[in-house]
RNA sequence: GCCCUGGUGGCGAAAUUGGUAAACGUUGCGGUCUCAGAAGCCGUUGGGAAUAUCCCUUGGGAGUUCGAGUCUCCCCCAGGGCACCA
């Protein structure tokens, strides 16, 4: 009888809807187990089989750790609000909902074709009202907490509103419990406090809110009519689209995810996730020390405010640099040089980031006719303006010192500024020397010390003398939350005589209004600003922008505890009993994104007390990108005797295929696309025409260049796993994907090998089988056979447990082939063997198991015991390991040569003699021999 | 520039703690079955040689060890992250 995938797969798929196989309820006596994937964005593109490779492997976890007495949790939803389905609604009018929800049942079907054992009862979407109605619950908490330093928690705004009745606001005195925001804030007493107008008011808790609305540098894109997070654009240009980014200053609604850098960066440390990811958000975050320090004008009170990280070469300050941004630049420049700095400043400005960055070697910058006083040596020091200097770190002004600093030195060199070496260890006539290593020289009081205890001793003595003091700088900006856009969760907040106010909790969800358009409105407000029938409209004005993509996948793992709930985002009850996420799958490209963000919301819910844990993902794994496989075609032509090159196809257009001897040739698009050349290499279009008339073209005269990129619509190297499906199987599919190679690695697709992986399970299906019949005997299995057995159980356990699914399928093709050479076909050997495959091929494995004879679903069997005395190899071709552990270890203080080593073959007795490790003697185990040394 | 991850046959890759390097699959070659193809099945496939045997081989070089793909140091290469971050 044949494999019959199709009918086999269909089969139990309709069997698992129509039983609900995988349902679970949120309460069970059995340890719970918690498996994620990240859900998708479902594009227009549909699922590729890049795709499922995450999902497999979650799967086989899900799957192993039921057989295992888990109780499991593996749910799948969508992250359907985005920028693609809007441009896509932009340009044909359609309704992003429309579309959206077009794309999801494509998704559906192709994930259901493929055996995942999702509970579908707990799907979420992030567009449903139902869903973002808790999405913008989250935000009002947000927007009512501001986050208490002293304790490093959010605490509700009432608590700030309270101090401020009481003690007002003293910037250096209250520093400690709201962290440094002098800078912003002006100082109040009680009294003023109460005196203070309602929006007077508002206007000061904005600069203390998790989630506000402030004046902000962001990043508009003019392009895509939005501005954009920092993790969303790459090199200047936004990650969707590749359009050019600038930077402006404008009202904005932003998550003060800063408030949380400390915390973000110190739990990354309990955290089972890929060191890569750690380091990402490590720099990302970009922790750095150092201390403030002011410089007072020689001729006003005004102090210039900087950041370093190197007070220790305070001595070698040769000039002041402030960023062409920086408020003091038009205070402090001197009226001979106010045209000319007023002049760079524009021209700095309106240099893009791009430019800036391009532009790295070609510092500018210009003399403001001021100058600051040396703290310490009293010297005047001249102030420039430099677009070295970023507006939106640390101060945005710098102490430069160019010996040791090579920004500065660059600088230095262009306008002949002093170089004054501070630090010993380098030629500060070639080049700077920035390393924190040698002995501070010229520096008063820090003459001799190292670097390392020059910075503390230094910090010291600026505190000593109210100059400043020692603070740790955080690179990570907040997080822009406002888009011009609108298919995303409006953002429930409407403007009462010009005071952002919060929607009552008890009118949400805000729904996402009818617009006729989506364009921006002939105003340049946002899409929503079209909408018709607004709660407040008329009466007040209302929010136009909607949220980021990322706000909705902040906090989804927790809804899939309790998808159903109206009265809360999540039960107490479900999130204690399911508390966070246990494995969590995904791709790495979220790194500084989603991962970030979804550990934000996370530790705020916590500091809320409505959920019990403060990272949303112990374990972390990130599968790698399965590329597309590109080819470059040329064709070689002879055309009057003169041997000619063409490339087939156009760059940019490249073919899919294998670089292989069976290349699909016919599949080469030629040059305008209206070639093509059959299998036998002749061109073969009834088109053939033109410039190609005359050639003859053959197949081996086309040179194939091959290049992996990764897999996308516009690359035209898509690869879907609807047809693999269709042709192999997906069980076949499931266990090829996990085949291919370490799941975390990037591998190029190809269809090599998969025959391999549907010939196992070929050979594996026809085991049960006898002329044409089901057939196992009931026999009892032989010593060998039961070591195959529990061998390769005990082996796929370990194996599933450190992630390593390729040598899974490895362990059952190995098996298969000894017991088909062993013509074995023993129910208490094959049974085994089926539950071990159901988390791999889970089709096959329940038809088999039914066969077997039992009732209930393969998935309520349990993971097979294994017997450790069937482990043990009498033949002693490896080092043995019996009962757990044994080891053998040479002592190095024998001193014995080789040649001194006496050397046996050990009986299979006197080995397990020794292997009871009860004789004392030492022995050095060497594959096929075991060496016997004689103390 | 700084940080992270990796580098093993024609290819994808194994080698879990330092213990037979290349398991498993694919490709190639040879055979079998077939009218033929597909699918099976059998043999063979890192390199070199005096080929029942021996030697060499895990990016390069050194070191530790009875023993190194694995540990240490230096270098080279590839992929990813951050980047005038003071």
């Amino acid at each position: 009888m044949e494999y019959n995938f199709r009918d086999i797969e269909k089969k139990w798929q309709a069997a698992w809807r129509e039983r609900k196989t995988y349902q679970v309820e949120n309460t069970s006596p059995k340890p719970k187990y918690y498996v994620l994937d990240m859900f998708p964005y479902p594009s227009g593109a549909g699922l590729h089989v890049g795709h499922p490779l995450g999902y497999i492997a979650s799967d086989i976890v899900a799957r192993y750790k039921r057989l295992s007495g888990f109780h499991v949790l593996h749910p799948m939803g969508y992250d359907a609000f985005g920028l693609p389905a809007e441009q896509y609604a932009i340009q044909t009018g359609q309704h992003p909902a429309k579309t959206t929800e077009e794309n999801i049942n494509r998704y559906r079907e192709q994930l259901d074709k493929m055996g995942f054992s999702f509970d579908w009862d707990r799907e979420v979407r992030t567009s449903d009202p139902d869903y973002y109605k808790w999405t913008q619950w989250i935000f009002l908490q947000l927007f009512k907490s501001w986050y208490n330093h002293k304790a490093k928690k959010a605490e509700p705004i009432e608590t700030l509103v309270k101090v401020f009745e009481t003690e007002g606001f003293n910037g250096d005195e209250h520093e400690v419990l709201t962290g440094d925001i002098e800078q912003y804030v002006q100082q109040f007493t009680p009294a003023q406090w109460s005196a203070f107008s309602e929006k007077e008011k508002s206007n000061v808790l904005m600069n203390f809110r998790l989630a506000y609305l402030g004046e902000a540098w962001v990043n508009w894109c003019p392009a895509l009519g939005t501005v954009l997070a920092n993790d969303e654009v790459k090199e200047g240009v936004s990650e969707r689209g590749g359009y050019p980014v600038e930077r402006k200053q404008m009202p904005q609604w932003s998550m003060r995810i800063t408030a949380y850098a400390e915390r973000l960066l110190d739990d990354l440390n309990e955290l089972d996730w890929p060191e890569s990811i750690k380091e990402t958000q490590r720099n990302w975050i970009g922790h750095s020390e150092g201390c403030s320090l002011k410089f007072r004008m020689e001729d006003s009170t005004i102090d210039i405010e900087v950041f370093t990280t190197r007070p220790d070469t305070i001595f070698g300050v040769s000039y002041m640099a402030l960023a062409p941004e920086h408020d003091l630049v038009e205070i402090i420049t001197k009226q001979d040089y106010k045209k000319t700095v007023a002049e760079y400043v524009k021209y700095a400005k309106a240099r893009s980031e791009r430019e800036r960055m391009a532009d790295v070697k070609n510092v500018t910058g210009q003399f403001t006719g001021a100058y600051v006083i040396h703290p310490f040596s009293g010297e005047k020091i001249p102030v420039w303006v430099g677009d070295y200097v970023l507006a939106g770190y640390g101060t945005g002004a710098v102490m430069a010192v160019p010996a040791h600093d090579s920004r500065d030195y660059t600088f230095a060199k262009q306008y002949n500024l002093p170089i004054l070496e501070v630090i010993t260890g380098g030629d500060v006539s070639k080049e700077s020397y920035d390393a924190k290593e040698g002995k501070c020289i010229n520096s008063q009081f820090l003459d001799g010390l190292e670097v390392k205890d020059a910075i503390k001793r230094a910090i010291a003595e600026i505190e000593n003398r109210g100059l400043g003091k020692g603070k740790v700088n955080y690179r990570l900006r907040d997080a822009a939350f406002g888009r011009q856009r609108y298919w995303g969760e409006p953002i429930p907040i409407y403007y009462k005589d010009g005071v952002p106010t919060p929607l009552p909790e008890e009118e949400l969800p805000l729904v996402l209004p009818e617009i006729d358009k989506f364009q921006p409105t002939e105003t340049g407000d946002p899409p929503l600003g079209r909408a018709k029938d607004w709660k407040y409209k008329g009466q007040y004005d209302y929010e136009l922008t909607t949220m980021p993509g990322w706000a909705g996948s902040s906090w989804y793992f927790l809804r899939y505890m309790d998808p159903h709930n109206e009265k809360e985002f999540v039960s107490k009850e479900a999130a204690e009993y399911w508390k966070n996420v246990d494995l969590y799958m995904g791709g790495a490209e979220h790194a500084t994104g989603h991962l970030l963000y979804v550990r934000f919301w996370t530790k705020f819910l916590y500091d809320c007390f409505f959920i019990p844990v403060n990272e949303p993902a112990q374990k972390l794994i990130n599968q790698g990108m399965i590329q597309g496989l590109s080819m470059i075609a040329t064709v070689k032509v002879v055309h009057e005797g003169n041997e000619e090159k063409y490339l087939l196809v156009p760059p940019g257009e490249k073919v899919n295929g294998t670089f292989q001897k069976n290349y699909p040739v016919d599949a080469v698009k030629f040059l305008d696309g209206k070639y093509f050349i059959d299998e036998k290499g002749a061109a073969a279009t009834r088109e053939r025409e033109a410039i190609f008339r005359n050639y003859f073209l053959s197949a081996d005269r086309i040179e194939l260049t091959p290049i992996v990129e990764k897999m996308s619509k516009s690359k035209y190297n898509v690869v879907t796993p609807d047809n693999i499906c269709d042709d192999y199987g997906a069980d076949t599919l499931r266990l090829y994907e996990m085949f291919l190679g370490p799941l975390e690695q990037h591998k190029p697709w190809s269809m090599n090998g998969i025959t391999g992986v549907f010939g196992f399970l070929k050979r594996f299906w026809r085991m049960f089988f006898r002329i044409e019949k089901f057939f196992v005997s009931e026999e009892m299995p032989d010593e060998q056979e039961l070591k195959i057995l529990h061998r390769t159980i005990k082996k796929i356990k370990e194996d599933i447990e450190r992630y390593s699914f390729n040598t899974c399928v490895s362990s059952f093709m190995i098996a298969t082939n000894e017991l088909m050479e062993l013509k074995s076909s023993k129910r208490a050997v094959l049974e085994p063997l089926v539950i071990a495959l159901s988390p791999f091929a889970p089709h096959i494995a329940e038809e088999l198991w039914e066969k077997l004879g039992h009732k209930e679903s393969v998935t309520t069997a349990a993971w097979p015991l294994v017997n450790e005395e069937y482990l043990v190899d009498d033949t002693f071709d490896y080092p043995v390991q019996v009962n757990g552990k044994v080891r053998f270890t040479y002592t190095a203080s024998l001193h014995l040569k080789p040649a001194e080593i006496e050397e046996r073959v050990l009986s299979t007795e006197e080995a397990k003699k020794w292997l009871d490790g009860k004789t004392p003697v030492k022995v050095i185990v060497v594959p096929k021999r075991i060496v016997n040394i004689v103390v």
